[in-house]
DNA sequence: GGCGTGACTATAC
DNA sequence: GGTATAGCCACGC
């Protein structure tokens, strides 16, 4: 089977994105900007979401630690993807509040500021 | 080829 | 907080 050059650098793009989002740590979120960035595609945030529902839910990503760069989840509040996301995240001890992970807590090397800020007293 | 759609985002009011 | 707009790009019609 051949491949045009195009469909090459699609495919190509596409493992790069599964790459990045298998690297994100337990218990840490991402944008789906910055998992582009990541994967070498800065800009195309779009692209991670097509890519991940091609995947699908049943897909061995950890796709629910990806989130909107606002922190919200993608999915509509209420609906059942959206109850598994945050069902997923809380599992591995990451809170929703007000619909929203705190990215300055739990985003992806993003949080040595939260560390900074909110040191162990006493 | 155009056009609408969407698991997006940054910027500007 | 919200809406609008523009950029992004794969995909299906």
């Amino acid at each position: 089977m051949s491949m045009t050059a195009r469909e090459s650098h699609l495919s190509a793009a596409h493992a790069a994105i599964h790459r990045a989002i298998r690297k994100i740590p337990r218990g840490c979120v991402a944008s789906y900007g910055e998992i582009a960035a990541r994967a070498g595609l800065p800009g195309r945030a779009r692209m991670v979401g097509h890519v991940l529902g091609a995947a699908g839910a049943e897909a061995e990503l950890p796709w629910h630690r990806v989130l909107r760069a606002d922190g919200s989840v993608a999915f509509a509040p209420g609906s059942r993807a959206f109850r598994e996301q945050k069902r997923r995240l809380a599992a591995e001890g990451v809170p929703m509040l007000r619909g929203r992970i705190d990215l300055a807590q739990y985003g992806w090397e993003r949080n040595l500021d939260a560390a900074l800020w909110a040191p162990p007293m006493s």
